[in-house]
DNA sequence: AAGCATTTTTAAACATAATTAAACCGTTTT
DNA sequence: AAAACGGTTTAATTATGTTTAAAAATGCTT
């Protein structure tokens, strides 16, 4: 028996199987558990989503995206906060939180997505101590390959399990609140290391001396990512321009990118553009 | 016999429809054992299915679809959500460190209660890898100064900003899973190091083989750091007993101590003490 | 092939869950 | 103090689920 299959007009002789076309409408409204998993596939992402984002994002109302959080705090998968929800439990602080990093978390989270948008296929980075390249580490979710070399040992907590990525931690003494490495073991590591990108936070940008950070031992660090780079992005809120640290790093000359948030002064931008850099605001 | 290609024209020119092509055939309406293979291969190649979309296509009625989706769930094929069905349980995507940790917690703690016991003021020691070491570092509160190597970034994250605690991190690329560095890097700084007590966990205590681990990796820098320490203190609750990992680690005559909880058998302390080790039972 | 028992399917009725707008209340910000 | 924001409740609407009884399909026996 001989069986002829229709397609397209191309006849299929003899095909085995049978044949169905299942359709699904993009654009249909999301089911509940749909949005659940969105809601904790942003959390893990991000580390706390906002209702706003969500109502935005999956179109029904607050109070729906408020009947979520709930549920999903009831099943201990998040912590409600005022507006939104959280992966960690804002009642076991290490440490006094400083309210100004939270303030400024949301233009942290976007300078760091913006700073996604550098990294290739197979590349090697560096990420560097410090919040804003923290919430890099966090939004890093790469297709393809990728190794990361870091000092801090929160970035590579963070991205340990992470698929497609491999981390490589600095040595040395770690630097007491920043639970990041600095010294001459960590300086020898990367002397035998090259690397595409080196993602770097900072502590002040000055346009006359040029990017500083305030410890004078992750300083000098900072100077040997430099040099086993091919690619200088430094990710700085706009609230570092106009400070200076002790510790001076380098100057405009080695720096390619700047990623900071739109409220940095129209002036600096054209500034530092006429220096070379070319700057992102995200 | 020609058989045809059943198409939703109308559907298919419109534009915001992604399509699967499955196969079947047109004459005969959909066997149940069809619709269930159909239902589970959806679910393979999108992770979820909705109703709406399985009747539209298969042309039954909601209620045939339920019966199915309660059917395959009762397999534990799929997980029923409201609307559809998901191969995954939606909910239990989180969280998987902990469960580990949370394996025989309490000997765990009470395991690393006695190992502080043996700490000195002014000591330098080392804490491994693994959840009962780890316990350890959380427990630690020295009154006077104390330096401590660790490959772990847990560890590391643990005391970083703990009074009295100089944390020395190790290097090298870390682990999956253990967020544990391994390989030259480390041993290269463990040989420039001579410290007091080197605090292991272990996978396997068997007592003709000897102390084990899983991963290779893990065991060679294991073998160092025992190099570089004057004593050496395993911390092992009594599961690790008549087992054996991959790697090995030490033999009898190298460990000074062994620390575990009350339900190790008397004839296996025996055997310990007999072999010249120090058993303390926590 | 006919008869009969069993399973499968479905429409209809009913029950439950989910969503939202609107009204209202309490906090936080200006 | 006012305005803005987030949260809760209510009531109406819509979507999804369950049950029931009847019809259709299937399988088995003779």
């Amino acid at each position: 028996m001989e069986v002829f299959f229709r397609f397209f007009g191309a006849v299929l002789v003899k095909n085995p199987y049978k044949s169905f076309i299942l359709f699904t409408n993009v654009n249909d409204p999301m089911s509940i558990t749909e949005r659940h998993q969105l809601i904790l596939k942003e959390l893990k992402e991000r580390g706390h989503v906002s209702i706003q984002e969500l109502t935005d994002l999956i179109k029904v109302s607050g109070v729906t995206i408020r009947k979520d959080l709930k549920l999903l705090e009831d099943k201990n998968l998040l912590f409600r906060t005022r507006g939104g929800g959280s992966i960690n439990n804002p009642y076991t602080n290490e440490r006094p939180i400083n309210e100004k990093e939270l303030i400024n978390a949301a233009e942290k989270q976007r300078i760091a997505r913006a700073a996604l948008s550098l990294i290739g296929d197979n590349d090697s980075i560096i990420i560097g101590s410090g919040t804003t390249v923290f919430e890099l580490a966090r939004a890093l979710h790469p297709d393809k390959h990728l190794t990361v070399i870091t000092p801090a040992a929160k970035v590579t907590l963070e991205l340990s399990n992470r698929q497609n990525v491999e981390v490589l931690q600095l040595g040395g003494i770690v630097r007491q609140n920043s639970s990041s490495v600095a010294g001459s073991y960590a300086e020898r590591i990367l002397e035998e290391i090259s690397c595409g990108i080196l993602f770097l936070g900072v502590d002040g940008i000055d346009l006359d001396f040029g990017f500083t950070i305030t410890n004078l031992a992750e300083a000098s660090l900072n100077q040997k990512m430099i040099e086993c780079s091919q690619v200088l992005v430094v990710l700085a809120d706009s609230t570092k321009f106009g400070r200076r640290g002790l510790g001076k790093i380098c100057n405009f000359d080695q720096v390619e990118y700047i990623i900071t948030d739109d409220k940095v002064h129209p002036g600096t931008v054209k500034a530092l553009e006429e220096k070379g850099i070319k700057v992102i605001i995200a």
